[in-house]
DNA sequence: TCTGGGGTCCTAGGACCC
DNA sequence: TCTGGGGTCCTAGGACCC
């Protein structure tokens, strides 16, 4: 048996955990540089405020109807995120952090009557709200994809008081034929378009389809999803998430720049975070990929891309950086009015297991030691606060925050004031 | 006045080499 | 002189997720 447990609107509901005035109330969080809408509240989403719609689209609506709005707060999410993470842990045999506001379980046996999983789901969902004061809904079934389904019922339908435990035939035939395809996990909108083409219409009309002929048709990913939505488990819990097989950075710029030695400056910053990423996960790259773009809603937008080989596997910012600039040198074409940069880690190698060339240097020991400072120094004082040079001692833009709340959980000076 | 997220993995197709 | 299978690398873009 696994459980889904998946916060509700999370980034919403984690500005009202803060807020409590805001519960109940039309409540938005905007993506980076306040550019789309990400999350909505359950009262935003009945004025017919659109998923991921531009934020200066709607800004009329938003007025008139008194919507509260609010720029990300990562770090806030991400706080709260591992909260919830540390209460389920107490009730699960194995918890998977599927991403900052989803969780697989695999529960306890002991902490429900026998044959009652709805209790059980009952029992996550009101830990979690009391211990972080985060709604979430809980979905149970033999398979993750069949979870995420009844999580998604669990949501839909309110009689079921935020828990959906798939434990019958007919349970799961009775789900699967009410969910459009396009609605399940796994499955986007090309997808579907083409199995409704094929006459595949809903989650049990996929269900029912030949899974060899799907592979045929599609891929492995879709036969497996085929397979977990009839019960058979395809998609192991992983507590401990794989490594990455390529990391990425990128962001698109607070306004267009056609200026090089800006887009440098950017680009230094996310190959410098592509960097602590992998460094993290204790690797280092052989290969680079840097890319360069207009805005794809000009007239004639431009993105160019390189890919370089590293002179040997690194994970040191320096020389990470330095190929970046190189690239952004290649990339660049003067008098366009860039929008967005990025540097991509890929053919990624384990230190431990990659066979050093005697010709090349490699990294050296010093390397190693002068990241680590690093690395602890950002650590302990906050991200940016050792950087490379190239990064731009004076910040050009900073990113477009007009709405984000404080740092209420990480910062000493920015903790909740309580006046009596 | 202008404004449109971020990340991972996979694959098709072209260029080039043996 | 002309022909041609098979592999690798690179780029561009598709597809999915949140």
């Amino acid at each position: 048996m696994i459980f889904l447990i998946d916060g509700n609107s999370f980034y919403a509901s984690c500005e009202q955990v803060f807020r409590p005035d805001l519960r109940g109330k039309p409540v938005i969080v905007l993506s980076n540089q306040d550019g789309c809408i990400v999350t909505r509240s359950k009262e935003a989403k009945a004025l017919g405020i659109p998923d991921l719609e531009p934020f200066f689209k709607i800004a009329g609506l938003v007025k008139k109807h008194g919507v509260h709005v609010f720029s990300s707060n990562y770090a806030l999410y991400g706080e709260l995120s591992s909260r919830m993470n540390l209460t389920l842990r107490r009730y699960a045999a194995e918890v998977e952090a599927y991403s900052i506001d989803e969780c697989f379980v695999r529960p306890l046996e002991h902490l429900y009557a026998k044959g009652n999983l709805v209790q059980y789901g009952e029992i996550l969902r009101k830990a979690v709200w009391k211990e972080v004061r985060i709604p979430v809904g809980v979905g149970g079934a033999s398979t993750k994809s069949l979870s995420k389904l009844a999580n998604r019922a669990a949501k839909k339908i309110p009689q079921l008081n935020g828990v959906c435990v798939i434990e019958t035939e007919t349970q799961r035939e009775w789900l699967l034929r009410r969910v459009p395809v396009k609605d399940l996990w796994g499955v986007g909108s090309r997808i579907s378009a083409r199995l409704n083409q094929m006459g595949i219409l809903t989650g049990w009309d996929l269900a029912n389809a030949s899974p060899k002929n799907i592979r045929k048709q599609f891929n492995v990913c879709l036969e497996r999803t085929v397979n977990e939505l009839n019960g058979i488990s395809c998609i192991d819990l992983e507590e401990l998430p794989p490594n990455k097989k390529q990391i990425y950075c990128t962001r698109s710029f607070s306004s267009k720049t056609s200026s090089i030695e800006v887009i440098q400056q950017f680009t230094a910053q996310y190959a410098s975070r592509a960097g602590e990423k992998l460094r993290k996960q204790g690797y280092y790259a052989r290969t680079m990929h840097v890319f360069l773009q207009t805005s794809p809603f000009d007239d004639n937008p431009i993105s160019r891309s390189a890919t370089i080989q590293l002179p040997y596997p690194t994970n040191d910012t320096r020389i990470l950086v330095g190929h970046a600039m190189e690239c952004i040198k290649k990339l660049h074409l003067p008098g366009h009015a860039y929008s967005k940069s990025g540097v991509g880690l890929i053919d990624i190698v384990d230190g431990a297991f990659h066979q050093a060339d005697m010709f090349t240097p490699g990294q050296s020991s010093q390397s190693e030691a002068l990241m680590s400072v690093m690395d602890s120094i950002n650590t302990r004082f906050g991200r940016g606060t050792a950087f490379i040079a190239a990064s731009g001692t004076e910040k050009q833009f900073t990113m477009k925050q007009n709405y984000k709340s404080p740092n209420y959980l990480t910062r000493w000076a920015e903790l909740p004031r309580v006046t009596c």
